[in-house]
Parts: structure tokens; sequence; C-alpha cells
DNA sequence: CAGAGTCAGTTCCTTGAAGGAACCATCTTG
DNA sequence: CAAGATGGTTCCTTCAAGGAACTGACTCTG
């Protein structure tokens, strides 16, 4: 990955950066998500290249996102399956969608439709206020110092 | 950046990432967003490569999520603004926050607090469904093709 | 029971992007 | 007129990504 590490800073993007910024590791999420737990089926479906694609798992298991499960022993056989840290990850890649839709879809539309449970609908992300539940946007919001602003050293 | 383009791909979060996924994209627009508006200060802030900084602006204003305006003529000068495009990516960089504040601030809390402009209070950001209003996570779609399902060739 | 196939890696080499420092060009200020 | 501010550009080094071949432990098939 880069050579600047994200991690350290006093800073909750960089630190979720860190964690699944590097090329290819949001797509892990995705494959895993949308039901493909194997390394072989991952590697094939993504077209990435092995080294990496062993790179990516094991840190992302190192930092809990994915976890193995061994589902062969005689040879050892693990899949990876995502944690609840991982699954809030995913929330993460309906908001990509939504702005990937809208910006980049162009004529031929979506992609992929997200049918939501509780309604049955296609639908798709907004954000809304945890407090208030109005739409909640970047431009309607000040931003204050928290009490993890100062860096560790 | 990587050698492997995501942008052809026929998925919104390829094509997000091929946007932003590079190292760095997402802390520069935080840092526009914010309020750094010239090279110098987003070079200075971020401890970014000048080289790495300046291919970064090109290819974000090329992209259209960012935009150049001159504020000086002898010597030109651009600073560079969020577009309506770059303003709506920023709600990406909200998610991140959430989950990085949930997961990796740790004990000393988050480094950031966010007040929303409607309710005055201290909030985050939620997922709801555009249709019915109710919380939406990965966990509660199913996904199905869209019409771009199928790749150009 | 030999040979092919599956699966999950590992190793090796090449290429190219990030880091970092120095340099440059154009103005402004003291 | 020398410094400083500003926004780059150039150069070199280092390290990560791509890609292909190889390994090792099994299983399946004729």
């Amino acid at each position: 990955m880069q050579r600047t590490q994200f991690g350290a800073m006093a800073c909750s993007i960089a630190r979720t950066l860190d964690v699944i910024g590097e090329p290819w590791s949001p797509l892990i999420l995705r494959d895993v998500y949308a039901g493909t737990h194997r390394f072989e089926q991952l590697q094939r479906g993504l077209g990435i290249s092995r080294k990496v694609l062993t790179e990516r798992l094991n840190w992302l298991v190192e930092q809990g996102v994915l976890a193995q499960r061994e589902y062969s022993a005689r040879p050892v056989r693990h899949e990876y399956l995502l944690t609840d840290k991982g699954r809030e990850l995913c929330d993460l890649l309906l908001v990509m969608v939504r702005w990937g839709d809208r910006w980049t879809a162009g004529d031929a539309g979506p992609p992929v439709l997200y049918r939501h449970h509780a309604c049955g609908k296609i639908s798709h992300v907004e954000l809304r206020c945890s407090e208030c539940e109005q739409p909640m946007r970047a431009t309607d919001i000040d931003l204050l110092p928290g009490p993890g602003a100062h860096p560790p050293s």
C-alpha cells in the first residue's frame, strides 16, 4: 500500500482508510458480502493477483473485518466471512453505490438494483441525522473538536 | 495508482473507487470540504508529496469533483472548490467517519464531533431507505440485476 | 494405483506509483 | 535588490501491484 500510514492520524476517515483504503479491499468486501467466501472464487471473480489477494485477506482478518472459518480439515481450508465490524463497513459500500449510480452509471442505468426487505421496494440509501431523523448532508453540519482530537504524542 | 483500472467495471463501487479510490484522495476531499482550498495549505496539512498532490488535484478536477477558481492573475493562482458532484461525495466521508468513530477511535473518543444544523445536536449519520424511511443496512436488502448490468462489450 | 484436477497459497521477477528533496517561475514585501 | 510566498515540475529511490509459475495436500476418475 502507500508508504504513509494513515492509521495513526487523529481522523476517523484516515483510520477507516487504513483498514479498507488499499486498492481492491472494498471490492473484496463487496464480493464477500455478496456471497463469495473462498479464495479461488474471489481471485477469479475479481481478476486480482493471488499474492495481493492473500495480503488483503490476511489484513482484513487481522483488522477484524473478516473471520476465517475452517470448512475442511485435511487439507485445512478456510472460508472468509464478515464479522459485525465488517458488516457495518458494508454500509459504506451502499453509499458508494449510491454515488456511483448517480454520477457514473450514465445512460445504461445502474448495474445493480437494491430491494429493501422492510418495504419490498427498489430503493437506495439516504443519510439521516441520528437525533432528529431529518436528512443530513455534509453541507448541513458544523465540525467541532472531539475528545480524541489530540494526537497521541 | 493501482494498475488494474476499476472504471470500466459494471459496478458502481468500482467506478466510485476509480474516482476517489487512490490513496490520499479522500483526505484531500476532506480538507477541501473543511475549508482548505490552496495547494500549499493542502500539502502542508496532509504531509503529502507535492508531486502526488498535483496528480490528485488534476484528476479530481478532470473528474468534476473539484473545480479550479482563479483567485489571482499574474501570477495565475487557482484555488480548489467542491462541485455538486464533489459535495455529494462528502456523504461518503460522513459514513467513513461514523465507522471509524465506532470501531477505531478507542478510549480517546472521536476526534471530531458533528453538529447538525437542523436540530443543533451532536449526532452522526444513519442510513435510511429512500422509499420507506426505515433504517437500511447492507443486511436488509436483496440485490437484483439492473439495466446497466451487462458489460459494454 | 497413476494421473489429472481442485484449492489455497507462496515465490519470483518486472513494472510503475509514492516519497522526498531539490529546483524553477512569478509575483510581493521590506 | 534580496527574501519570501506560492504552485508547481523534475529527478531519483524504494516499495507495492501484476502476473506467471510453482508447491503441497488432498480427491476423484479410469
